[in-house]
DNA sequence: CCAACTTAGTAAACGTGTTTAAAAAGTTAG
DNA sequence: CTAACTTTTTAAACACGTTTACTAAGTTGG
């Protein structure tokens, strides 16, 4: 019962969605290269790629040396045709990038929370800055709360934005698409991207901060949110006796900005052995700032009293507020680049 | 770099793909209702149509009552047009189950076990089965280990199928597109197919047999098979001091054959927590012949102590053997479903 | 029973990607 | 520096789903 997309318009922009990836990929093409690598016939390449550049979405970059026969010419992105809105929410301040699509950063700062005052001001903000960028062709929001398909769902502490349909709002208001994504959850996205993971990649995010620990799980290449948007609640792991994994880690007094205590190795070796047994993701990434080279090793030493060692994920540890933005940037820029280049052409 | 398919036979094959899923599902439908609900063209649905009427794959079933205009003519699919075979290996023996594609055993029988003997014998009664049905269109083939891309993995007793290319194999030798699965994933898509589980569904199959417990696990509609395949080996999910869970369910001497021990109980609903935590199901799945309602309701109650109410997911029970078939079935059919009319015409 | 209306199906024109043929632009050997 | 060869690019013919116009077949009201 799946629809097949024959419609002229979807092929269009699929096409063309593939051209600005591979192109934005790759750095720079020739029109027979996007041909091979895209399968698509020379002639339907060359058609878009003339088109795209007589838009200004792409630029002549000079001739190859020949290889033998004619010399091709070749085409690059141009980084100042699009750009996009990364926009974090958090308790103290609410922070936001503007970036083009080599997700090079044109500005970046820090405004006042949002999560207190509600939705108007966060409105604000967004529009002062697309005014200021009158190139924005997509935003993406990071929250500290459960989302599905761009609605809010449990947001702990800021209930004025629970229930809240942000992606429609937004997209109503400001023209251009809007994604709306967990902060664990754009976390091992951004991970991902960077570590250039397989497309069915099994991966977990680790976080164990002051509000709790929770985790971004992605299987199979897709999030995973789960059936009431408590995947990665690993709080609630159970433990020996009665303890749970959240109990665990504040008994005998947890972290307070400091590393992951080393008291808490075998607790976190219980989760990443359950994580193994039900996902068996190829990595599990903590935060820097809460465990080093050295406890990792430890931790990784006691998964394997539970769990054989072949099967263990690789543990590793990455800086999670980078991880955050890139996974940001990465929501911003498939919504960017699936963008039809003529569906709404009103400028020049 | 996804790569857009435009090639006609491309295009062609998912017409056609999406007009048989259709017509089996719904039963009957007209041109101009098929139209509507794939999307596409009346002139597009009507060459089809009529060319797979030509072929006997579809049959004219008369005329509809007039709804205030020209009577419409009503098609259905003929279910002898493609048959297709389930396989599953078993210890002690080899069932087998040829069916249309309405799902409808046309002969089901067992076979010695191949699981000693080696691929050449499995190979004759498959072929057996061909010879006597010679429009069996694709084959499914269950397996009690490990598989990866049509590709034996670990399996546990049964050495000499370690490591087999058994899609690759079969497809080969036999012209018809083949699909090789783990007992547990073909279960639970099974169980999926036949509660007509929302594509995007989380659901977790849960298995205690003889032979160590085991788990399959289906995340937002694709099976989990992990980095190692080692996805559901529940046996090692940690549980209190250093027992884990393959141990719990030994230690007061676990089943021969007899339902789940109540004793078990916290075990199991330790299990039950770490999915929820992790995966958040929509359902969990036990084997009927291992766990009635009264203990299922029991090991519900448990898991409340350990993760919300309102999180927990729905714990039922269901006949292993008739899902594990089922799934098979659902996979064949895909495959049957998925073939290119025009590719391979070699009978008149 | 015939005019007006509704729905199903067919035929021709159209749009768009592909295939095939030809031209353009370069390299290399003698 | 020209003949033979490569590779890139353009142009024309083709294939196939869609759109549009039209024909077929049925209903209903006066």
């Amino acid at each position: 019962m799946s629809e097949p997309r024959t419609d002229p318009s979807e092929i269009r922009r699929t096409i063309t969605a593939a051209i600005r990836s591979s192109l934005i990929a790759k750095g720079h093409a020739t029109k027979a290269e996007l041909s091979r690598s895209l399968s698509l016939s020379f002639p339907t390449i060359s058609k878009f790629v003339s088109l795209m550049e007589k838009e200004g979405e792409l630029r002549s970059i000079g001739l190859d040396d020949s290889s033998g026969g004619r010399r091709a010419g070749r085409y690059a992105y141009n980084p100042d045709f699009m750009l996009g809105l990364a926009v974090y929410l958090e308790k103290e301040e609410t922070r936001y990038s503007v970036f083009d699509c080599m997700g090079e950063a044109r500005e970046e700062g820090i405004a006042p929370s949002v999560l207190t005052e509600g939705i108007g001001a966060l409105q604000l903000q967004v529009e002062e800055l697309m005014a200021k960028y009158p190139r924005m062709r997509s935003l993406a929001i990071g929250v500290p709360g459960s989302v599905k398909n761009g609605k809010i769902g449990y947001i702990p502490g800021y209930g004025r934005y629970e229930g809240l349909e942000l992606k429609a709002y937004f997209e109503e208001r400001l023209q251009i698409p809007v994604r709306v994504e967990n902060d664990m959850n754009a976390a091992v996205l951004g991970f991902a991207a960077k570590a250039d993971e397989a497309e069915s990649a099994s991966l977990v995010y680790l976080y164990f901060g002051n509000n709790g620990p929770g985790a971004g799980i992605m299987a199979n290449g897709t999030i995973l949110r789960g059936n009431t948007s408590f995947s990665g609640e690993i709080s609630f792991v159970p433990m020996d006796g009665q303890r749970n994994f959240g109990q665990a880690l504040q008994e005998r007094g947890f972290l307070d900005g400091r590393t992951l205590d080393e008291v808490h190795v075998d607790a976190v070796a219980r989760l990443v052995a359950a994580f193994t047994v039900i996902l068996n993701p190829k990595r599990i990434v903590f935060c820097d700032s809460e465990a080093d080279e050295a406890l990792l090793e430890r931790i990784g030493q006691r998964s394997r009293s539970y769990v054989p060692l072949e099967h263990l994920p690789e543990l590793v540890h990455s800086h999670w507020p980078s991880d955050y933005l890139g996974g940001l940037k990465t929501l911003s820029l498939e919504a960017m680049i699936s963008q039809d280049l003529f569906s709404s052409r009103t400028e020049g």
